[in-house]
DNA sequence: CAGTATCCTTAGGGATACTG
DNA sequence: CAGTATCCCTAAGGATACTG
């Protein structure tokens, strides 16, 4: 999404509101799945992500970095060979998860009401369907 | 934001997920500022928008017809002369309002915390800020 | 007043090949 | 494994003039 370019043409500041700060940061293709990732997971790899999401590893790649800038996840790098990097979540990132568990809700209950079909493993994340962990651990096929 | 175009290549199907139906419905540049706009006015005429919100009149046409077309709001046409317009919001765009007030406290606090200014006017909607009703009825200058 | 119509820019995202 | 590098496309958004 284009960054904000507003004309300061008003008393009401767009550009200052929180409204546009948190789709700046944080309203995107992406970002929701890979913070949810994160958090279901405790950390999660770069691969792990290119398996689960239909993501470019370009996309993939500049998404991290900017959710890693706006301080809501974190990089750890464990020096082994092959190398192994991680992703967490700061506790800004963990704050998220109320409001991303209430947006979840709020799709959930429209898409039932418009007659959407529904993936059954973010059900699962999300308690809206039993949990079956194997499938939650590798919910990929490759 | 573009939409979505996934290939369905794994089990979780992104397409199907309540994040995704979430994110191309509603998170957008202005749909926050139009419905928190809408619910506090009651009911917002066209002109009240391009005065508020730095949006261009093709942009705020488009994005007025996404919102009704995904039934969160509704346009109501009075034929006098001139003609009135009036959008409101519909149950389905009213039960938004909690998320969105979530949204904007998340971002309030976050704004806080990294120490950046935060517009007035959208405190005053929120419950920051002590209402002024005259400037809330009219926060903009032309 | 409440929009259309036209033309334009750019950011977001994608495919694929390659690398330390 | 965890990315870069390169090239590409589209759609979101913007500016401005015009209209029933």
């Amino acid at each position: 999404m284009e960054k904000s370019n507003p004309g300061k043409n008003n008393l009401y500041n767009f550009e200052n509101d929180p409204y546009n700060y948190v789709i700046n940061t944080f309203c995107n293709r992406w970002k929701f799945c890979i913070i949810r990732g994160i958090y279901f997971d405790g950390a999660t790899r770069f691969n792990r992500f290119t398996k689960q999401l239909p993501i470019s590893e370009k996309v993939l790649t500049m998404t991290l970095k900017e959710l890693e800038t706006d301080g809501l996840i974190e990089r750890t790098v464990y020096p082994e060979v092959p190398v192994r990097v991680e992703y967490t979540l700061t506790d800004a990132g963990r704050s998220l998860m109320p409001l991303l568990d209430m947006m979840y809700d709020w799709g959930w209950k429209r898409m039932k009401e418009l007659g959407l079909e529904i993936d059954p493993l973010g059900e699962m994340w999300h308690g809206y369907r039993e949990k079956d962990e194997a499938f939650m651990k590798n919910p990929f096929k490759k």
